[in-house]
DNA sequence: CGATAGTATGTCAGATACGACATACCTGTC
DNA sequence: GACAGGTATGTCGTATCTGACATACTATCG
């Protein structure tokens, strides 16, 4: 696990201490997050891509910036489902949204 | 939309009354419930064919009979976050969770 | 150095999802 | 018909998620 990887996971709000505190988190555990960190990056590529503010995006889902931030970071307080829902209304396909996910980490 | 589809659609807690109602519906919202269907019929199959039964799906996964009842029939009260880390944790890979996502409906 | 625009972080009340339980509904088998 | 194994439906207390707000950080520009 390189530390980029482990920064983003602390940063999601996931304990990553040192490598054994790290075994504890399952396989599934982990794919899961790493599930959630895609989406989220995908949100924010799109945003960039489109050249909008996290205020503007919070408009468009009826939300606030600060919600899109934590999005974006995939923060613990963010679920996959609002991820999904957020990313459908903001233009992208359910195609899109599964090959994301399903891309290997 | 079929009858099929409709009643589906009805028992995951979604008013669908006639044509009009449905159209109620945004494209994101429609393809949001397609694509928990989707999860939910592909939790069903792995769990028949594995020959579970959904209380012992339930004890795998720390949940109850009836909870995992209203996953496969993709009920209202169930979250993607709640089918996904079934799928993940019943043995699904992350590759396998992003195809039935992406399949169109 | 301000000042402005954008993003990140912390907190909270209200909303939603959760496991659990009870109970109803099948569909066989005897 | 009665029982049994499996699945569906309804409800409830609690836990988690959400939008909102305040505020802090980080440029970039003049």
């Amino acid at each position: 696990m390189d530390d980029t990887k482990r920064s983003r996971l602390e940063a999601a709000g996931w304990r990553v201490g040192d490598a054994a505190d790290f075994l504890e988190l399952t396989t599934e555990e982990a794919a899961f997050i790493e599930l959630k960190l895609a989406l989220a990056d995908y949100l924010r590529d799109m945003r960039v891509q489109h050249g909008w503010t996290q205020t503007h995006v919070a408009r468009v889902l009826g939300s606030s910036q600060s919600r899109v931030a934590k999005m974006e970071s995939a923060d613990a307080s963010v679920s996959v489902d609002l991820l999904v829902k957020s990313l459908l209304t903001l233009g992208a396909s359910r195609k899109q949204v599964g090959q994301v996910i399903a891309r290997a980490a």
